[in-house]
DNA sequence: AGCACGATCTGA
DNA sequence: CAGATCGTGCTA
């Protein structure tokens, strides 16, 4: 088990995007574990990107993506989901990569229990996926490289032909060129 | 202090 | 395709 250390984070969000694919996503609920592979990310790219929290600079809510990479920057959407990004890039500069889905690898009964509907998909979408892994705002500003509460390991290398992208979800308000840009990476699993 | 709105999800 | 639901950020 290697926990992926700082530097992997302190790069461009979309190259930390794409490698974070096939990396293990890890939960430790009071020592019982929850562990899913990450199949699906996104990329936002800080104060140059009219899609991203920090488009229009530091605010109470974004501050941590300022700060130093390997962090996590967790907020509340819609009333509703917590959406769960790591922090990339330097200090001030305002990169994350929102995790979108995993595949379930350990926990998955545990993962049952915390999802609150019956539809079969336990980690659907980036909200569900907080839900069923009890990822919460309590988390926010949590050091992934610490090996405390959550935290990302080495687990499958992805060849970048097995990467495919495409443009990022819900973004809708964003501008044209940001909206089109494929900065959502997700994996392919036929060869 | 008030208000508009969102990196979603569900079910009709 | 509308509605839930609430913290945040902007305006005054």
């Amino acid at each position: 088990m290697h926990i992926i250390t700082r530097e992997f984070y302190q790069r461009d969000a979309v190259l930390v995007a794409r490698e974070l694919l096939g990396k293990l996503l890890v939960r430790d609920l009071n020592g019982s574990l929850l562990s899913g592979m990450i199949c699906e990310t996104e990329a936002y790219l800080g104060e140059m990107d009219s899609a991203s929290h920090a488009f229009r600079g530091k605010t109470t809510r974004n501050s941590v993506m300022f700060g130093p990479p390997g962090k996590a920057y967790i907020y509340l959407i819609y009333g509703k989901h917590y959406m769960f990004n790591i922090v990339t890039e330097r200090e001030n500069i305002p990169h994350a990569v929102l995790i979108r889905g995993i595949l379930p690898v350990k926990g998955i009964k545990q993962m049952r229990l915390n999802r609150d509907s019956s539809t079969g998909n336990l980690t659907n979408g980036p909200g569900r996926l907080c839900r069923t892994m009890n990822i919460n705002q309590s988390l926010n500003e949590c050091d992934l490289t610490s090996g405390k509460d959550l935290w990302i390991e080495e687990y499958l290398c992805i060849p970048s032909k097995n990467i495919l992208s495409g443009s990022r979800i819900g973004i809708e308000y964003a501008m044209q060129n940001d909206k089109v840009a494929h900065r959502r990476f997700w994996m392919r699993y036929e060869d």
